[in-house]
DNA sequence: ATGGCTACGATCCGTAGA
């Protein structure tokens, strides 16, 4: 089974490298982020086409976050229970034995700044969450554009980011509490080239000087985990015309 | 040089992303 995340940067503009890419890479579990669009105008006939069942939950402009899957999806689940919050950030739904949910976790702007500040409240409030899934779920993966670099080799340049959003202390030790419920980042149960990135800057030439951040990840229960085969960042829709400026991570379960 | 792109919804610029 092949689970990927991809943040799309809008979706409707996307559409099409996301179909080809479907095709391509034939994953069976999909979880999208940034549809930037109302789930009136969620491109359900087009993916079904695909071959792809579809639960999203979307706004107009902004966030937006979807899980396609091949196999039948039930039991879905939007938000965060006890988190009120207007943006849409998170969806989850089971597909075959596993449970799967999907984040678009707040950029937070600058540190000190008041998205600063929800970004660390909203991952306490999905910490919580995730305990409480992990209880009900054993097979659980959590899969989405987490905006926080979690170490100095996921980042191309530590010293020009020292300190700052996506990489600051209070994010990586709000992504480790992640990992201390029992999952395991399923990228780094492998061996990775270096400077392995999943998104890139649109200005300055981001991509042609690797200038990137791999944010984007796959994060796995330990029945799950035990399972994985690989974990690979697929470069090749960056590569397209106006492009999304991340690209998919995805992962082969046994 | 503290910018530099892209998407969106509003107009012909501001907000947001990371």
């Amino acid at each position: 089974m092949k689970l990927a995340t991809w943040n799309v940067n809008s979706l409707k503009v996307r559409l099409p490298h996301l179909l080809d890419w479907l095709a391509a890479a034939q994953p069976d579990v999909a979880c999208l982020q940034e549809l930037k669009l109302e789930d009136a105008k969620f491109p359900r006939t087009e993916l079904e086409a695909a071959g792809y069942h579809a639960a999203h939950a979307g706004q107009k402009t902004y966030n937006g976050v979807a899980i396609l899957a091949r196999a039948d999806i039930s039991d879905v689940a939007t938000g965060i229970p006890g988190f009120a919050d207007e943006q849409k950030r998170v969806i989850a739904a089971s597909v075959g034995d596993a449970r799967v949910i999907c984040v678009y976790c707040p950029n937070g702007q600058a540190v000190g700044s008041d998205k600063y500040a929800y970004k660390l409240r909203w991952f306490a409030a999905l910490r919580d969450y995730l305990a409480a899934e992990l209880s009900r779920h054993p097979r659980l993966a959590l899969l989405g554009d987490f905006n926080v670099a979690p170490e100095d080799r996921d980042v191309h340049d530590p010293k020009a980011w020292e300190g700052q959003v996506h990489v600051s202390e209070p994010e990586r030790a709000a992504w480790r509490a992640l990992l201390e419920l029992g999952l395991k980042d399923s990228f780094r149960l492998f061996d990775q080239p270096e400077k392995s990135y999943s998104w890139w800057d649109y200005r300055m030439m981001g991509f042609r000087r690797n200038a990137g951040l791999r944010i984007d990840q796959i994060l796995l229960s330990a029945p799950l985990a035990a399972r994985c085969t690989a974990c690979t960042i697929d470069k090749a829709p960056r590569k397209l015309e106006r492009p999304s400026d991340h690209t998919p991570v995805v992962c082969e379960l046994a």
